[in-house]
DNA sequence: TTTAATTTTCAATAATTACTGAAAGTTTAA
DNA sequence: TTAAACTTTCAGTAATTATTGAAAATTAAA
């Protein structure tokens, strides 16, 4: 297969699989684009490329930049503004778990914590509401614990850590 | 608050929260009553409370069949088909994740595979893109055996085994 | 069998989400 | 300054995804 092939394979795919994770697909798509060229690219580079609008691609790259994955370039010479995403995967694997977590996980936290807090009521129907919102922020926050460590750690500490964990 | 009340925020909020993982809102408010009912519920019991129709509950009860993580009750002199969750919410956890890892990690690797593979290119730019594409399979991998482990592991095991790798 | 109860399917439609393109806003060079 | 280059915004529209509701299929009691 053809290198240029490739890369667009790669950024097809890649745009159909963020949809089961519940991300944009264009997002995606600029932001694997960014991820696999060797040079910064400027919005015209990246509306030729993925066929999309001036509009498009402004509001793509600024959530980029909002989620701490893609960062404005300047380029000697150029008036414009340039885009590139850091190659280095591990940390954008955990900068994208950072505010997942934030996103996602921590709102759950703190609704489960109400809901518990807030029923006075003392059945044993009461009481098994209870323990379920109880457990749903147990097994929360347990995960929320391990992805706060991932997002501290480094990739071979994490890697060889969690080897040992698995061999006991 | 009360209790009635409380379950149907928990409902609310739960179909909500949902769309931002890329899950179907009202697949998530079927599963979070059955999850808060003591009772079994017939289709009906779930289009009044949820003011759905017969066919959008009889395809997200279907689909939450298919995750496994809700299941068919016969309740005796009633002919009618009553559906339950499972109450245990590491299960739950377990469950889900083993879900996704199949459909939304392992179709990953293998695109990624199979790119790194079909490049044969020996210029610079290729080695760059090979680079990026083997750094992904492998936080990727890493991941998805950690979530393996995740689905094997009790509860009490994995919050134990993580306390001690996380004060190490 | 027949028929009534129940579940499933799916074309039509509604609701949601994403995208375009042009106008307004901003920046910088002359 | 001013005007050209560039970026941002957002109302209108397109595309996608979810839901309805009624007809078809299935099941089981009479």
């Amino acid at each position: 297969m053809e290198l240029q092939e490739a890369k667009l394979k790669y950024i097809h795919t890649w745009g159909s699989l963020a949809t089961s994770w519940g991300i944009n697909k264009t997002m995606a798509q600029v932001h694997a684009l960014l991820l696999v060229s060797t040079e910064p690219l400027s919005a015209e580079d990246i509306m030729e490329t993925l066929k999309i609008s001036r509009g498009n691609v402004n509001m793509n790259v600024r959530a980029l930049i909002d989620w701490g994955i893609v960062s404005k370039e300047f380029v000697v010479g150029e008036r414009k503004e340039f885009f590139v995403a850091d190659k280095d995967i591990w940390e954008l694997f955990k900068q994208v778990t950072k505010e997942r977590k934030k996103r996602e996980i921590e709102p759950v936290l703190k609704v489960l914590e109400e809901l518990q807090k807030d029923v006075q009521e003392n059945t044993e129907e009461a009481a098994a509401f209870k323990k379920v919102m109880n457990d749903l922020s147990s097994v929360t926050n347990t995960v929320n614990g391990i992805l706060d460590k991932a997002i501290k750690a480094d990739e071979h500490w994490l890697l060889s850590s969690f080897t040992k964990m698995i061999k006991k």
